[in-house]
DNA sequence: ACGCCCGGTTGATCGAGATCAAGGCGTCCC
DNA sequence: GGGACGCCTTGATCTCGATCAACCGGGCGT
């Protein structure tokens, strides 16, 4: 594979197997990445990073879910961000945290010492070009978001939520012909409230009202059956053809 | 100057002098930039570019300001964007619009044709760095407006964007001892409602009770006067030092 | 001079979602 | 078993901002 771009889920050779440093890895930048690696483990609900640490190093989500807030002195919190497996932590160019970063549930994360992944960005080229892809995906995703918290009723959120998050789930199983599916909502009702701009209880309440009117149904309290996709996304406000595009 | 990394305000060689392809400029780079740019002018409300629209170019604001705005089908709109000079338009490997680009006052913008920029991009790393470090400010600046749009109230909306307003307004003038700032609002009401998340009704009355608290003053409508940054401060909900850092 | 339009202001009322409050159901630990 | 705790649900009420509506003043074209 030597020098060759090759696909994420091909990258067999890579022992971090992550897009923000592997989609097009080449076998000496991972020599590289080796060198700088080291991992850590957080469990379910544990503050990760709060807003203010010193980072001295970057990393990138290998299992669980997490998420980015931000808090009010008063407590009020928004979730600005959502890190699934593959999602990049950190900001080369900075080394306080801006953030609060959560475990949602267990997560390991892969860390890069920072200043050899800094070195090694002016070096190599193609890790920066993909860190500006993702960058530029997180930007689409926060703007969509603005809209959401901006504009949308507490029912469209709601449906939002469940929509996009049953999207990215599905994509990788792909699209199954029957319409129906069924999603793991990773977060509590207060940490969906947090991400929507909502109050727990209205989001247990829409829940509650999509469920009655038969648009999704409940399997115990965190997964989602989705009887007819196409159904939910009439009610998320969204027109029908797809996502951001400058 | 060859090769030698420069600050944005001395790079008089540079017919651009926008952040996006100066800031790190070197000549034989300038050199490859004139050969694939152009000016194009708009005047003030008019749309620059509609959401779904081809683009073939990626552009940096020269003068003027303007807005990138999302429309939900029923017209609900939510501005995800304020463009100012130096800023950004387009995405290198998109070629559809996914927001409304529209001019709030006459704008002129320098286009560089999209295919000669991007190949530029994989050779010289410099420009990719650079607009790395712009896409992840814009992040930030997205996130920061996410907690507004989210968590905040009117009153708190209207003392963010005016206090965001006169900070972006006032760097480059060095920090007025006496503390008293006067700022330009370059929006309609109905455009900073479009930014907030408000009606223009609900812009008018907070910015009606601002005033008639001494908390800031008006000179005509789109001019401002701020006896007291700090006091405005307080009036934005956020804590005392400062913006985002991960 | 006149009327018109655009942007802004202010008032009256309404309603979606926040807030306050009570209670239900698992799970864990003693 | 039984309490304690975490997460969720549902009800009653309140409030902030939306909505509907009237009006103001300046710029512009005729």
């Amino acid at each position: 594979m030597n020098k060759s771009v090759i696909d994420l889920n091909e990258c067999t050779n890579c022992p971090i197997r992550h897009r923000a440093v592997c989609a097009r890895c080449e076998t000496d930048e991972l020599e590289q990445l080796e060198s700088m690696k080291y991992y850590r483990n957080y469990s379910a609900g544990q503050t990760m990073i709060w807003a203010g640490d010193k980072m001295d190093f970057v990393a990138s989500v290998v299992v669980g879910v997490a998420t980015l807030s931000q808090t009010m002195e008063d407590g009020r919190t928004q979730m600005v961000g959502l890190l699934l497996p593959s999602d990049f932590i950190g900001r080369p160019g900075r080394d306080i945290a801006p953030y609060n970063v959560t475990a949602v549930s267990d997560v390991t994360v892969c860390c890069f010492r920072k200043k050899p992944f800094e070195n090694m960005l002016v070096t190599t080229p193609h890790v920066g070009q993909r860190l500006l892809e993702m960058a530029l995906d997180e930007l689409d995703a926060a703007r969509e978001w603005m809209l959401l918290l901006g504009r949308k009723t507490a029912r469209e959120k709601i449906a939002s939520l469940i929509a996009i998050i049953a999207r990215r789930d599905n994509e990788a199983k792909s699209a199954i012909p029957g319409g129906q599916m069924s999603v793991d909502l990773p977060l509590t009702r207060e940490a969906m409230a947090d991400y929507l701009g909502l109050t727990l209880e209205t989001v247990s309440r829409q829940v509650s009202a999509l469920k009655r009117e038969g648009i999704i149904e409940l399997e115990g309290k965190r997964r989602v059956i989705i009887p007819d996709i196409d159904v939910l996304m009439d009610e998320t406000g969204d027109d029908s053809d797809g996502g951001p595009l400058i």
